[in-house]
Formats: C-alpha cells, sequence, structure tokens
DNA sequence: ATCGTATATCGATGAAATACGATAATGATG
DNA sequence: CATCATTATCGTATTTCATCGATATACGAT
C-alpha cells in the first residue's frame, strides 16, 4: 500500500479537537495549486515527484511553498534526497479529513 | 428534509472545475470559527441560528463576517428578516465537497 | 573539483484574511 | 413614534497568504 520510496507517514493524533483538524486540513486543500499537487500525487502509485513543477504555471519557489503547507498539515509526507524528492500523498490523512466531514453531517441524525 | 424558513438552496454546478471547487469549499471551512457554526447550523434541524454570537468568544461584526464566508461558498444560504436569521447548512453541498475529496483518492484505483 | 540539475529557504511585496468597534438597517415592542 | 434587539456593513489595523527572484544546498555526472 504505501511505496517504499517513503518513510512510514506520522501518525494521527486522536486528541486533537476535531473542528481544529478539520479547519487546518481544510485549510491545507484551500487552494487549486496544493489541490492539484495533491491529485498529481495521488495519480501515481510511486509517489515519485519530479515534474510537479512542470505541472503547474507558478515558479518553483512558489510550488515549493505549497508543498511544505501540505506537508505541514500531514497531507503528504516523504523525504528530499538532495536534488530528487520522493514525496507521497497520505491517503490516510484525506481520509480522515472524509471522515471528519461526515462526523459533521451525521451530528443531528446520531 | 430542507426546513421551512429557507428558501431553496442554489443550484450546485456541474460545470465548474473540480479543483477549483474544492479548493473553494475547503478554504471556506478553513477556519476552526467556521467549522463551529456549521456544526451548531447541523445540529438544529430547524436551522433557526439567532445565538450563534454566544456561542462563539468573537464579536458579532466577526461573526457575521465568517457567516458571509459559509454563505458565498455556499455552505449555508437562508434569508435575513429583519432582526431574525434563518440560516440552514446546505448538507448537499458539505456531501459535495466529501464526494470531491473521495473523487480525489479513488482517482489512480479507477 | 566543477558543473548541472533539482529542491529548499530567504527576503520583499502585494493581496487577502481576520478581527474589532462604530454605524446603519430592519423588525418587534412599548 | 421611540426604543430595543439583532444582523449587516463600513472603516481600519494587524496578520497571514501567495508569489517571485535570488540564493543556498545537495547530489550526480563529467
Amino acid at each position: 500500500m504505501s511505496p517504499k520510496c517513503c518513510p512510514a507517514p506520522p501518525p494521527i493524533d486522536p486528541a486533537a479537537d476535531p473542528d481544529e483538524t478539520l479547519a487546518r486540513l481544510a485549510k491545507a486543500l484551500a487552494h487549486p495549486a496544493r489541490v492539484k499537487i495533491l491529485r498529481f500525487l495521488l495519480e501515481r502509485e510511486d509517489c515519485m515527484a519530479g515534474g510537479i513543477v512542470q505541472e503547474l504555471p507558478l515558479a518553483q519557489s512558489t510550488v515549493s511553498q505549497h508543498l511544505k503547507v501540505l506537508r505541514e498539515a500531514g497531507l503528504i509526507y516523504g523525504e528530499v534526497d538532495g536534488t530528487r524528492i520522493c514525496y507521497c500523498a497520505d491517503r490516510e490523512r484525506i481520509e480522515q479529513l472524509g471522515a471528519l466531514l461526515t462526523g459533521l453531517t451525521t451530528l443531528s441524525y446520531a
């Protein structure tokens, strides 16, 4: 499931406030470029990421910034090996976002 | 299903770019106060909203601003009747966000 | 050791978000 | 009609975001 080139993703903190967590994850997705980056990473199972810059009409430094935001939110993880990066989308984290959303909508029916 | 005090929610535009839409909706949720507001509205099926200000440690004008953001993103809808507001959470829109998320993660398995 | 490539970080800048108080608008109430 | 209660809007200060170019860093190849 999880590709070889990346270390294990950090665990999800169950004690965190759901509203804060939801807002935090949503914020990381709150930019089209970051959604596209995430989609790009999700599309290739081997999580090779060299070439993200070419996919977007943005400067390299800007893309790097967006990657940082995604990384800090835990939506992607990985490592940089000198000249090569190996980022992976953390599906579990994305599913956590989905679960938080579902938890929101099913509240009143519980 | 949809409460009486609110008009019909605006329809969802199917032609919009999914990444833009996802980012737009996520952005509206990218603040804890707005998540709390949404949760508050989802909790009461009758969508009465008088009292949101009391739920949050924020000035009334700030809450109004957050409501505006949610409204413009289509996550809530409703009308103001002078001294009384009647906002409803748009469950369909929230589910659209969930669907866009799912569409993202299931991409490579399609 | 030098060059080339790929990524991250820094610094600056303009745009947008967040917050508040003050004010306006609108209905309800006396 | 005057007043109260509730919400929206305006003006403004502060912070955060987005973007870029320039520079730093790390590795591979020559």
